[in-house]
DNA sequence: CCGATGTCAGATCCACTGAAATGA
DNA sequence: CTCATTTCAGTGTATCTGACATCG
């Protein structure tokens, strides 16, 4: 059913096995009435703390203009807001709220439950392989 | 950089690296001006043989609907025909010309040279561990 | 410099059309 | 044989996404 040709392609098997990926957290989000986008905030939110939107565009890897609707979502649902930095009246910093931090814990112990059909053919110490090997795909992408 | 929340999920880092890989095979496309789905179009013409527009679409798993204008623009230049089934007049066979073949030639030697630069952080072995990976759980998705 | 707005291309999905085959 | 149904390619539309240019 797949080509031969394109799946001795590592790159685009993985492409392809992304997608199903992708497509498990999307599930997983759209039960909480949220995108992957706004779990990708919240997470980094939560690990990394308050930061400018400018970094958090930069962490997320994305345009810094796609965040604004993405955070006006959040502060919607009082699972992040904006304040202005102390420090510097001119910038505003973006953070977590405790209810975010409980939307965020919910949404995360769905992606492992979505998981466990995702990756149904995969052991647990394949799951990680995978994982391994794709954490360092992505560290040769800076 | 990354969120360690998110990358303890082998789903997420899957569907980070997946990216990763797709954006090199658009990269190898669009050296050679098509998209992604013209190649993977060409790649299961020149697998499986000559289709018809339905068969082909259940192949690439996308709507029968979105495979007309890319039909229209490879068979434009002259990359893939499509021709009147004998057989029944309401199907039209497509296939893929020796141009096409060329085409996709060109495009995979340049998919695999980007791939030297994706996964320039692992070792042959890793990739192959990382396709077989790949496949298991598009298996798995099906 | 930074956040916000608008726009554009690509992908996906769905409803629909007319022509042709199928079969009750 | 007829007529309703199904299948096929193609059209049109709506929506979502990510990239980008520009504005305040």
């Amino acid at each position: 059913m797949l080509s031969p040709t394109l799946m001795a392609l590592p790159s685009y098997a993985l492409s392809l096995a992304g997608q199903v990926g992708r497509a498990g957290g999307v599930a997983a989000a759209a039960r909480a009435d949220l995108r992957l986008g706004h779990v990708a905030v919240l997470a980094i939110l939560a690990d990394f703390g308050p930061s400018s939107q400018r970094v958090l565009a930069k962490r997320l890897r994305r345009d810094p203009s796609d965040l604004v609707a993405l955070l006006d979502e959040l502060q919607e649902r009082g699972d992040a807001r904006r304040e202005p930095d102390p420090e510097d009246r001119r910038r505003r910093r973006v953070l977590i709220t405790p209810r975010g931090r409980r939307t965020l814990d919910r949404v995360i112990a769905d992606v492992k439950a979505e998981e466990e059909l995702v990756f149904s053919e995969l052991t647990a110490r394949e799951r990680q392989q995978l994982r391994q090997l794709a954490i360092k795909v992505l560290d040769g992408s800076r």
